[in-house]
DNA sequence: TCGCGGATGAACT
DNA sequence: GTTCATCCGCGAG
């Protein structure tokens, strides 16, 4: 690789975030990492995904799993900002959540959908579809694409393990929000966000115009 | 493109 | 026993 390429179309090697770079607040949060990178180590092989969409969940939410307190399951979301907290929703699909505030308080983002930058060929096997849009669109699909499971819950993503976050840099993407998906409680709150016009988002068109 | 019903496992009442 | 931060297949519009 030489410096022939025109600067703008240079995409920056994956640097992984720090977690001083991370936001404070858990919103503020769900929105930086919109255009973010999943960066995820398996087997010798790097997948990598762009963060198309997240939603967050906040204290006095009665949707967030932190909501009644600290338990087994959801301590991971209790942990400083950047770590992972994984956990199985309805039996079949695991969800990845970054935690987001300082140790102690439950607040996190869930990662929504990606949109796979490298390594689609590994995706494509642990999804069981060829299909490129469906890889990773939505919470369930992004996490088997990924094969993350409970051996993931508590990483520190924010170091380069076998799964991290990252910047490469890309342009800032243009951001839209909209209610949460699938939630029976405090539904009507304004939590997701996305990255208006990509094409590997999931929910609903009419909650991503 | 949307909405519905079943599958599925773990946490919690 | 009930409740899910979902996915898939299917049928209707």
């Amino acid at each position: 690789m030489t410096g022939s390429e025109p600067r703008a179309a240079r995409r920056m090697r994956p640097r992984a975030l720090r977690r001083n770079e991370l936001p404070l607040d858990t919103v503020a949060l769900a929105r930086f990492l919109i255009g973010k990178l999943v960066v995820r180590e398996l087997e010798g092989e790097r997948l990598v995904g762009r963060i198309v969409e997240t939603e967050a969940y906040l204290v006095g939410d009665e949707a967030c799993h932190a909501f009644r307190g600290m338990t087994e399951r959801n301590r991971s979301l209790f942990r400083p900002r950047g770590h992972a907290y994984v956990y199985l929703a309805y039996g079949t699909s695991w969800m990845l959540n970054v935690s987001s505030q300082a140790e102690g308080i439950g607040e996190g983002v869930l990662i929504r959908a990606l949109e796979p930058l490298a390594g689609a060929d590994a995706m494509a096997r642990a999804r069981g579809t060829e299909v490129r849009r469906d890889l990773a669109r939505g919470p369930g699909r992004l996490a088997q694409a990924l094969a993350i499971d409970r051996a993931l819950d508590g990483a520190d993503l924010c170091a380069k393990g076998p799964i991290w976050l990252a910047d490469d840099g890309a342009k800032p993407l243009v951001v839209g929000e909209s209610v949460r998906i699938g939630l029976t409680k405090a539904a009507e709150r304004v939590l997701r966000f996305y990255a208006r016009g990509n094409p590997y988002l999931s929910g609903p068109k009419r909650l991503s115009p």
